[in-house]
DNA sequence: GAGATTTGACCCCA
DNA sequence: TGGGGTCAAATCTC
């Protein structure tokens, strides 16, 4: 199992280190105000690093372990969990409505979650919150024991309206308070989030919270905005936003808060699509939002996240990611490339055209 | 006044 | 039994 694996393993990490300098280059060209034609050779470069990158992945099941694999059967949204039924839970107290997911727990712990773990930048501040698209409603926060930091509690703000149960949890973390650790529970149902599947643009309640709760630490991320438009090309984007309709997979950022989806295979690749997005996602910035001063969050896009059974941890050991990372953080406040990639080996169709240049122009 | 946040209390579960 | 998750009234903000 280790042999045939390591050396596809490899050639993947080869392909994403090369997409790695590529994005490196292309975001020295970018501010150097370089030919276009440069920049585009270096998309083109990148793209096809990663589109080796996932023709690796497709054909070598030993990346396709865990989390990925036992991301729910198709159960978007649904509170239930991967491993749990819907009625292993429902001795709640009390509650209401039969049909209200609530009867499952009260502390959902068979919900479908992932965790992010999301560095801020102190420069700008880690007071307000990520804004990663949906709109939330803070509805708790606890002091945690051990943790030095309490634990905020957050709900999807149509909860009510439009029956959405998706959820999140933002932690600081003791050891690096820089550190956020996220955990989103189910995914969001409400039309806020197929809307935000749909676009990269910035609604504008967003764009106005942020204005209105502008505390100024966090304003830069509006301020990169022109910048980050001018990444990537019209053609660029046209051609990521083909390979998000195509594959239903990908997601660079469903809102302008958005920051795109990951579910990487495992937690391995999540590092490398943490730093592509250094240079990716800065079209699908992620904002920080001062709507509540003790969560400074990042998010995974509204992207099918949910999808993912369970929890995925992303954390950041390797140094060089973690300085990109770190660096994208205080650039643009949109370190992670979010990557959606909800499919595992089995649901990859082996003729999908990955490897060609058509899907991606 | 509507919507968001805060916070104490309640309840579930390990 | 205590920690964690949620509720809901009070309070705040726009």
């Amino acid at each position: 199992m280790e042999s045939g694996w390591s050396w596809d393993q490899k050639s993947l990490i080869g392909e994403l280190i090369q997409g790695l300098e590529l994005t490196k280059r292309l975001r020295a060209e970018l501010s150097s105000a370089s030919a276009e034609e440069s920049r585009r050779s270096l998309v083109q470069g990148i793209l096809s690093s990663y589109e080796k990158a996932l023709l690796i992945l497709k054909w070598n099941g030993p990346m396709n372990q865990p989390q990925m694999v036992e991301a729910t059967p198709g159960l978007p949204g649904s509170p239930i969990s991967v491993n749990g039924s819907p009625s292993s839970d429902d001795s709640g107290r009390g509650l209401k409505d039969p049909q209200d997911p609530r009867k499952e727990s009260k502390k959902r712990k068979t919900q479908p979650r992932w965790t992010e773990q999301v560095k801020v930048n102190s420069e700008t501040g880690f007071d307000g919150p990520h804004e990663d698209g949906y709109s939330w409603r803070k509805y708790g926060q606890k002091d945690i024991l051990g943790a030095t930091y309490p634990r905020s509690y957050y709900r999807c703000t149509f909860r009510n309206t439009q029956n959405c149960w998706a959820i999140k949890q933002v932690q600081r973390s003791d050891e690096d308070p820089s550190v956020f650790e996220i955990t989103y529970r189910g995914k969001h149902t409400c039309s806020q989030g197929s809307y935000l599947a749909q676009s990269c643009q910035s609604p504008d309640k967003q764009e106005k919270k942020e204005n209105d709760h502008d505390h100024g630490h966090n304003h830069n991320h509006h301020q990169l905005q022109p910048s980050q438009e001018n990444l990537f090309s019209n053609q660029t984007i046209e051609n990521i936003e083909k390979l998000e309709n195509k594959a239903s997979t990908f997601c660079f950022g469903s809102s302008s808060t958005s920051v795109g989806c990951k579910d990487i295979v495992n937690g391995g690749f999540s590092h490398l699509a943490i730093d592509t997005h250094a240079a990716l996602g800065s079209f699908t910035q992620s904002f920080i939002s001062p709507t509540t001063p003790d969560s400074n969050y990042f998010t995974p896009s509204p992207c099918q996240r949910s999808n993912v059974g369970e929890t995925h941890n992303v954390q950041h050991p390797e140094p060089e990611v973690h300085e990109i990372f770190s660096a994208n953080t205080s650039a643009t406040n949109s370190p992670i490339l979010d990557w959606d990639f909800p499919f595992d080996s089995e649901q990859i169709n082996p003729n999908f055209p990955f490897n060609s240049q058509g899907f991606f122009y």
